[in-house]
Parts: structure tokens; sequence; C-alpha cells
DNA sequence: AACTATTTATAAGA
DNA sequence: TTCTTATAAATAGTT
């Protein structure tokens, strides 16, 4: 329908290309406009050209959404679907990743244990004698800083305390129950003890280092 | 373009409207074909007649999905988004859970521990020790077990043997050497040997009980 | 569903 | 891009 007939095919000269494409997405654009309002159909339209620039119509009162999921049920083609897929797959992925490691746990944990052969008992042994010694390791560490830090603090007491009585407003006491509390400290790791229970509340200090407290 | 030129409004003959609506929507059909193949364009186009049925065009060497997905980074409107977000929180909390039990699995094992507080510290010290002995108390069972085969497959070797002297085709040297294994295994459980290794390959004999081999 | 008078879309040119 | 216009194509009303 123009000056001359052209054959259904497509266009080499890029820019007749263009212009053409231009008219005719126009033209279908509002051909899609007048059916929806001549024939009250709903349309959804989406052009893109060569160059990925879009168009789109998409009936008033409506949403692309809606038009494709009454396309989805109306199809049967899983529309969503081919979307979700990749979604599920992933959840699935780590579902199981997720019921490994919770076996796994188990296990650590001496549970659900009736079901390995002896290799696996022997390599879950071993996994908890290592994770045992290095966590033995690091509470002699904590106790470690833990005996540094008091002794830091038994010392910041003496001074503050000598300072004190040197300025006539004597007082022994504090000092004295601080270095008390440092003797029985010092005979070494308690085993499932906390340190902090075994100091009259009342003579806790603050420690130097900030939040140390909360590393022990 | 027809007889007579008409308004763009609702056909209010519904035989009528039926009929425009199935030519124009050939039309448009055509048309999308046409400026698909003519121009290079991707078309989705997607009617429904007021009637509820609908037609479809899709370019070829692509899908709706695919237009849509274009659409939908083009448009920057979230199409399928409420559709996943179910989806997409699920991923969220099993990723979590799954990083949780990560880091469990890592304390359990002593490794990046360096974090953990002391009350933290001896709450994992219990879980190890209780899996251990969960799992030492397991293994004894086990080797229970396979003393008791042992000693199964020992009396069921002697009564061969006996058949076997009493049948005139006496062999003393099999369930003589058995005997040896048997006394050998005596000695209590000797952690981390497997006792197979223990038994000459020859004579190791297929269990009782089925599938216990398995589960040493 | 076919026909056809008309309207509409658009190819080519400017 | 836009306008113009000759012509192809679409289609409204009819059969």
């Amino acid at each position: 329908m123009g000056r001359g007939k052209i054959e259904i095919k497509r266009i080499e000269n890029s820019s007749n290309r263009q212009v053409t494409y231009s008219k005719r997405r126009n033209g279908i654009l509002k051909k899609a406009k007048e059916i929806t309002v001549l024939c009250d159909a709903k349309v959804s339209l989406v052009i893109f050209a060569s160059s990925g620039k879009m168009h789109e119509y998409c009936s008033p009162s409506t949403t692309v959404v809606d038009i494709l999921d009454k396309y989805h049920k109306s199809s049967g083609k899983r529309l969503w679907d081919a979307k979700h897929e990749n979604l599920s797959n992933e959840i699935d992925r780590i579902k199981k990743e997720n019921d490994s490691m919770h076996v796994k746990l188990r296990h650590l944990k001496g549970e659900d244990i009736t079901s390995l052969n002896h290799k696996e008992l022997m390599a879950l042994e071993e996994a908890l004698e290592n994770g045992l010694s290095g966590i033995r390791e690091k509470q002699t560490e904590v106790h470690r800083m833990a005996k540094k830090s008091l002794k830091m603090l038994e010392e910041a007491n003496n001074e503050l305390s000598y300072k004190l009585s040197s300025s006539g407003l004597a007082e022994q006491y504090q000092q004295q129950m601080t270095m008390e509390c440092a003797r029985d400290m010092g005979n070494g790791y308690h085993h499932g003890r906390d340190y902090n229970s075994q100091i009259p509340f009342a003579f806790r200090v603050q420690p130097i280092q900030p939040n140390l407290q909360e590393r022990m």
C-alpha cells in the first residue's frame, strides 16, 4: 500500500528500514487501539526495533501483567514457569545444601549416628577432637588474656589506692579485696566457670581494653 | 476503510462487533508479521476477544518470555517481581539459615572461633564433648556387634570344618586360622584401626546379617 | 465466507 | 523526521 508494491522481506537499506519501521509501528499501534475500542478487546503489544528501542501498547484498564496472566491461563504455555524455574532450581539447590548441613550438624552433636558406618564415625571423631582441641586452645588464650587484663587492673587499682591514701582519703579496703581476687584467679584455668562470677560484683572494674569483657 | 467510514467507538451490535473483531484481528496479526520481517523487529502481540478467546503472535526465533524479559528491562516496570517475590523471599530465608549453619559447622570444627566469647566457647566445648561421647559409645556398640558377628562366623566355620572333616575331606587350616583371628579380636576396641584389616583377606566371610559390613 | 466500494495505510519522493 | 501523494491494502457494509 504505497507508491509501489513491496515484497514482504527484510528491507536491506537501513534508513528505509528505519522509516518503514516507524510508520508501520505507528500503524499497528493505531490498529491495536482501534480494535480495543471497537470490539472490547484486550490487547498487549510490545514491539522492539532492531535498534533495541521499545514501544508498547496495552488496553486501558488492564496491565501487561493482567493480559499475560490471562495468556498464561489461556495458552497453557508456562510463561512464568520459565522464569520461576531458575528460582525454583536455586531453592532446591540451597535446600539440599541446607539438609546436608543439618545432617552434618546433628552428626557432630552425636545425633542420628545410627546410620553411619565405621569410617564415617572415625572421621567424625577426628573432626570433633580437632574442634575440641582448637576450642580449648582458644579458651586457654582467652584465659591468659583475662589474667593479663586482671593484672593490669590490679596495678591500676594499686596506683589509685596509693594516690587516694597519700591524698589523705585513705581507703584500704578496696585495694585489699582486689588483690585477693587476683590471687584466686592465679590458680590456673577453671574449666566451666565464669571468671567474673569469682569477683564480688561490687569490685568489678571496667577493663582497660574496651570490649574485652564481651570477648570473655 | 470500507464502504463507509466508521467512528472509533464500541460497536454496539454484537455480531457486527464479532465480525469486525475477527477481521481486524487478522489485520493486526498480519501487520505484526510484516513488520517483523520487513524491519527486523521483535513483536509480542496478545489479543483477547471480549468472549475471552485469545490470539497471539510472537516473532520467530523468540518467545513471549524473551520479549517480556526485554520489556521488563526496557520499561523498568516490574512485571514478574510480584510473582517472584515469594520465591525470592524463600531463597533469602533459606540462604540465611544456610549461612548460620555454615558458621556453626565451622565453629564445631574449631574454625573461625576468634570472634566467640567465653560463654559461646563453653557451649561449643560442651556440644563437642557430648558429640564425642555419643560417637564413642556408638563405636563401642559397633565393635560389640562386630565381635558378635565374628563369633557367629567362627561357629559357622567350625561347623563347616567339622562337616568337611567328617566327610573325609579334612581340612584343618581354615578353622585354625579363623580361631586365631577371633582370639586377636577379643582384646577390646582398638581406636582408629580397621577390624577387617586384622583378618587375612582370604578368610573374610560374608556376615550372616546382610549389609552389616556397610555399617562398620 | 465472499464481494467490493471505500477508507486507510504507507512507499517513495521531496 | 515530516509532508505529500500515488497506490496498495484493509475493511465496512452488503450479499
